[in-house]
DNA sequence: AGATAAATGTTGTTTTATGTTGTATTTACC
DNA sequence: GGTAAATACAACATAAAACAACATTTATCT
């Protein structure tokens, strides 16, 4: 799987890391080699996700600036704001909320900048800056060392800090669902803080979009009947319909 | 899943984040492209709800709820860019910061975007998610109620969060610079947290626009002595001048 | 050395990004 | 409220780049 690379590959590389990008023609050019050489370098480095490819030039994945997470973000975006109207109205002027971590949470956080006056609490630099500011909300962030891949905090301190608020709607995401596992996530750190979210809050609420259904990851998050209610952008197969409404789950469909 | 952006859209966005708001025949002239060229760029960011469409022009989302935190990053960009690019220039890869809340600071923030490896300390949740996720920086922000004018966090635990560290920079923003009186600022909170930073570093530095030259505020952060730099749009007249000279303060003024 | 395989270059065609032109909307002004 | 100017939109035009097929050079192996 893994093919050695060329030395010329390896200059290629060194340059598009230095400089973020750089374009077909220059490589040819300073390389003294032809345009089509260039193409055959770089098309495993593309597949193999280490460079990416634009017309004229390659650059890096990531951008200077543009991060992992907010490329996530707009993922399935029209899904994920579908999921976040219909959460957002279960939500009232002056509610209290605890959310944890995620691109979908993100968003749903963003379609709350219609309400007023709500107490938040989060481990989401990215949701507590969206609503810290506005609206007379009062928000409280778990401090400590912030995750690099999503800006949030983790960890015992962030753990005890949520365990100090009760919520009307605790709200999280999910990794994978799965009818006999139930609601898990692969990062251990994420599924504790989720963990103590749900156990905060009277209505809990778990938004996932349907990517997510029938997968497993390594860490079991809670059960079923831990939750009250999911919203998603399609119907659960009928393994998962049946656990779901077993448990007592209320499931809300949104069309995309 | 058309998730990447290129070049020029995330030029396009740097620029509307900034300045709240841009004129479509500008960025076309400022890129060099066609209007039509600019519209196709727009369309997915438009899609995705990151940006607003007008007649003309584009626009950040916000409008519903404002915040005048925001609306302050607005005022005097010229100058606060120009000084947070100054400020950059003391900054190296790998660098460890600490930022109190503001609005020079939170632009400064975004200067640093073009740093690597950085490790900061702030209580601002703005300046957390702005480096949080990008660049292998490590982001520790300290926790707690977010105050609701500028989305920082305050008080005893933050205090204490931000004594525990040791860095390289220390950087503040102020409200207010007297030649008698010093730098202040109008709140408590914010004031001693300020001091805090300032007790942590070893290069010590007021990032401030000369509109707060010859002005007092309620609370007095330290002495000019306390500080090693100042970094400012405008010369200090002679008094200030003086007062700085005498304490020792490396004064650098740019041009906006 | 000669045969063979790999790498690189060439050429002709297709695709892509951007620009241009003409027309429909929207905004602004009287 | 009606008209002129500005902006948006759609359809077409074009040059640059990507791609594919073939040709040539360079390297490799008995």
């Amino acid at each position: 799987m893994k093919t050695e690379l060329s030395k010329r590959q390896t200059q290629i590389l060194d340059r598009v890391r230095e400089h973020g990008t750089f374009a077909i023609a220059s490589l040819a050019e300073s390389l003294d080699v032809s345009l089509e050489t260039i193409r055959r370098d770089i098309k495993p480095l593309v597949a193999s996700r280490e460079i990416l490819r634009r017309h004229g030039s390659i650059a890096m994945p990531h951008e200077l600036g543009e991060a992992p997470f907010e490329r996530r973000l707009r993922e399935h975006v029209d899904a994920k704001r579908a999921i976040a109207r219909r959460a957002a109205r279960m939500i009232e002027d002056g509610d209290s909320l605890m959310l944890d971590t995620g691109t979908t949470t993100s968003i749903f956080a963003r379609e709350l900048l219609k309400k007023r006056n709500l107490t938040v609490v989060t481990n989401s630099s990215d949701i507590a800056r969206t609503l810290a500011i506005v609206n007379g909300n009062r928000v409280y962030m778990a401090g400590g060392e912030l995750n690099g891949a999503n800006g949030a905090a983790f960890g015992p301190s962030a753990i005890a800090f949520a365990a100090s608020f009760h919520v009307r709607h605790a709200i999280i995401s999910i990794g994978a669902l799965h009818a006999d596992f139930g609601p898990s996530d692969s990062h251990l750190a994420e599924a504790e803080f989720a963990r103590m979210v749900l156990s905060r809050g009277e209505h809990r609420t778990i938004l996932s979009d349907r990517s997510k259904f029938g997968r497993n990851a390594l860490i079991k998050v809670c059960d079923f009947s831990d939750i009250n209610r999911l919203i998603s952008d399609g119907m659960p197969d009928e393994k998962l319909g049946a656990a779901l409404q077993a448990a007592g789950v209320n499931v809300n469909v949104v069309a995309p």
